[in-house]
DNA sequence: TTCTGTGAACTGATTCACAGCT
DNA sequence: AGCTGTGAATCAGTTCACAGAA
């Protein structure tokens, strides 16, 4: 697992860093429609609720972009922060599954920021088959390897039941998708090399649950409108 | 902060290994319905992917329930987590925002495993008022604040474009909703006491996108068949 | 003077490795 | 003999606090 050899710039950049900038580069776009043009650490942190030494700890894994006793210049953080995130370029989406939640995300508003394109949504119900949705029309599951070759697919939505979720994933790897993004209640297995991030909702509201029974269960005192389960 | 006096049974549980909780569960909740009765921390661990040491303290955190030289039963085991998760009471749940992510959350098949119970879906668009999803009305916004009291609410999903966003969770905290599961593109302002989980298809996008680029970049010969950018 | 960039201290989570129960 | 439960070691991430640039 050692990098063949050190490369030039160090870009061990910390995943819990990655996982904060896109964060900061929405509320710098937002800063940049109201037209400001510096900002502060402080400010943007409170904006993006972190602490201001965490943000100026972030912002310094990419390099020092920032004015001493002056703030960050929006329009030059957000370049650097797409670039670093490879949102400089467009990446090819394929997403399979047409119910609700695969709409629902073909459908998402210019696919979040400037970055992504969907390439194909993809259902074997043939009842959806050829329906329009954002403009897409939903094609057949079989066109899976042919849609990810032609339109350089590099990552792979999986909105399907969790019983199709890891053959899916397999067709995916197999083809030569490397990025997973899989909202199917399942643990995929993936070889090596490939990255899978999960959106769960189920253990999300498990999450809330825990939290929402300590509440009720000891610090009643401190949480004078907390609700009990029903 | 200091809790107000020190409480029985040491209930301190990491985040981390409450958010690792549903998973297990979800593995045991499969291992039952296949009738088996019995299972070793590396078993478990291999079908969650996580490493058996760590699943070993995670369990821990909850009591002694396992048996040396044999493992884990499966039944208790599920009842000792859905206890801790505060599954063994249903929550209440509403849901704002009808659009394609609010079907997809509602129409969620049993809602994950038992616990949770939609109390209602409700829109802003008169389009869709009175429209019927998984078994329920489309209710109006306005009666949100009539739904969580009646209803008694716990946890409040916000599935609603992101400019109504910090509204509509404004109204449920006000409303006395401590937990806010918020799936629009922003960040929500809360006060003390107040959790919020959120879930961000874009952010997810964008972390991928870094992994993808990196191995573009500079690993190609570890990765044969990746795919850059189009 | 203001605000960044960063060493140093700290806190939390993971992994190792093994003692001890069944 | 096998597998849990857990101290001890390690690693990652956060926060503090301040030196130094503009």
């Amino acid at each position: 697992m050692t990098p063949p050899e050190p490369r030039p710039r160090d870009r061990g950049i910390p995943e819990a860093t990655v996982a904060r900038l896109p964060v900061y580069l929405r509320a710098l776009q937002a800063l940049d429609d109201r037209g400001i043009l510096t900002v502060s650490s402080e400010h943007l942190a409170e904006t993006t609720g972190v602490n201001s030494a965490k943000l100026r700890k972030d912002l310094s894994h990419l390099g020092s972009y920032g004015t001493r006793g002056v703030g960050y210049e929006v329009e030059y953080l957000i370049y650097q922060i797409s670039r670093e995130l490879g949102l400089t370029q467009d990446w090819s989406v394929a997403i399979v599954g047409a119910g609700n939640l695969g709409r629902a995300l073909a459908n998402y508003g210019g696919f979040g920021t400037r970055g992504f394109r969907i390439a194909a949504l993809l259902d074997a119900d043939t009842a959806v088959l050829g329906d329009t949705v954002a403009g897409l029309s939903v094609g057949h599951i079989d066109t899976l390897e042919d849609v990810v070759d032609r339109e350089n697919v590099s990552i792979g939505v999986i909105a399907t039941p969790a019983a199709a979720a890891q053959e899916v994933c397999d067709r995916f790897v197999e083809t030569g998708v490397t990025s997973v993004l899989n909202f199917a209640p399942v643990v995929l297995n993936v070889p090596p090399g490939v990255d899978v991030r999960k959106v769960d909702l189920s253990i999300e509201l498990q999450i809330l649950a825990f939290h929402e029974q300590r509440k009720a269960d000891g610090y009643a005192g401190l949480d004078p409108f907390g609700r009990g389960p029903v």
